[in-house]
DNA sequence: ACCCCTTAGATTGTCGACAAAATTGCTTAA
DNA sequence: TTAAGCAATTTTGTCGACAATCTAAGGGGT
């Protein structure tokens, strides 16, 4: 189903996947302190693989960590989005200029039939596509890009912190509809090797998403 | 001297900045091994500073890591540069555009006066302003922009992979000079709260300095 | 009543031991 | 001679113990 899997070869990687999904579900809530030895028996694994997964999470910003005092779940809050959704829109509007550039014709086909499975789905049912499908989207675009500094920032950057803010601030309803057309219209653009117009349209894109969430947020 | 320190609070702090610094400055090579038990004993602490180290490291796309297997210093490749400088263009050129924005008026100011300084060392010795004045320089405008994750992305993410690229291959002579041209212009546009020109410039700035580089890199 | 200092408890930082996995080198059979 | 399999060694992964630091609670002085 979903295009991007990580692979978890180790306790740790393992533990660290488990932890991540907690912190951006909200199962674990946001600003609340991790502590070590506790997290270590729930998690049933030794301190030192909680510790490095702390330190991962702390590099993908979702957990604050202050030496010798501990580490903190992110808070969520309407300054913190607009700053993730202002790097977001131009490191992806550029992942879409170099999509256009660099993704074989066998990718961009592979894009285009993912999109038409989308499609009926949006007709069917709104769920899928508002995660794994959009999320894919983006990822096979971000992947397109070839470019490995850019992907790393993405993937393994911000892009968790994003579906954090996504699915704990709520992000669905009347734009699904929206959001495909302009899926459809970027790869129409990566499709005719367009950069420029690729990068305006991802750009664009995302910057309605951010408008969206940010009417959400009424305490402003 | 150096605006920007970071606090070494801990011993896992102070061996994660030594050993950084050997590897920006070659005194690890490129493409080399590291042995965790070999490393421990060389930089006289513990296994689990060394590992936690190491995955700062890893981090920061200084070292690649593999499960079960180990470590490797980074290697420097013509690719490899260029895919770093295509992000570090936008996303430099990005923090140029906020800090036109964003810096405050004292900030500008300072922002200033550092320039004067480093013109009286471009005129007497060019050996200064290579190194920390640059990094200096970029670092203002980067904290200027004052987007948490885009400063983070720049400092503790790219930045010192390019340091390694500029101490490594050589990076000095007759550029000096542009170079203090092209950054009082850019100074100039921020000063006169120009975004886009500021933007403008900064990526020109950076993409000469990558022509640069490469011109230097005779392995083509 | 308020503040500072001391002390006890809890939490993080660091270390080396043991377990699991990979690498190396030797032996043996085709 | 080569290749495959096994054994020994090295290296990484995981764990709990101990040390250093922070936090909280209580007591004494003003």
């Amino acid at each position: 189903m979903a295009y991007f899997t990580e692979r978890a070869v180790t306790v740790a990687d393992k533990t660290f996947f488990q932890f991540r999904k907690d912190i951006v579900e909200g199962a674990i809530k946001p600003g609340s302190k991790l502590n070590e030895t506790e997290l270590s028996t729930k998690y049933a694994v030794g301190r030192s693989v909680i510790r490095e997964a702390i330190n991962r999470l702390e590099s993908c910003h979702l957990v604050e960590r202050k030496a010798n005092i501990g580490a903190r779940v992110v808070a969520l809050t309407p300054e913190g989005l607009r700053e993730l959704y202002q790097v977001r829109e131009s490191l992806e509007g550029m992942a879409a200029r170099l999509a256009a550039k660099n993704m074989t014709d066998q990718e961009i086909t592979d894009l285009n039939s993912l999109l038409n499975t989308h499609f009926q789905e949006v007709k069917t049912g709104d769920s899928y596509y508002q995660e794994a499908g959009d999320l894919d989207f983006h990822y096979r675009i971000i992947l397109g890009s070839k470019n490995s500094h850019l992907i790393s920032m993405l993937i393994n950057g911000i892009y968790h912190l994003v579906r954090m803010y996504r699915v704990q601030l709520g992000m669905a309803g009347p734009r699904v509809a929206t959001a495909f057309d302009e899926h459809k219209h970027i790869v129409q653009a990566i499709s005719n090797r367009d950069e420029e117009l690729a990068e305006m349209l991802m750009r664009r894109h995302i910057s309605y998403s951010k408008n969206n969430i940010e009417t959400k947020l009424a305490g402003y």
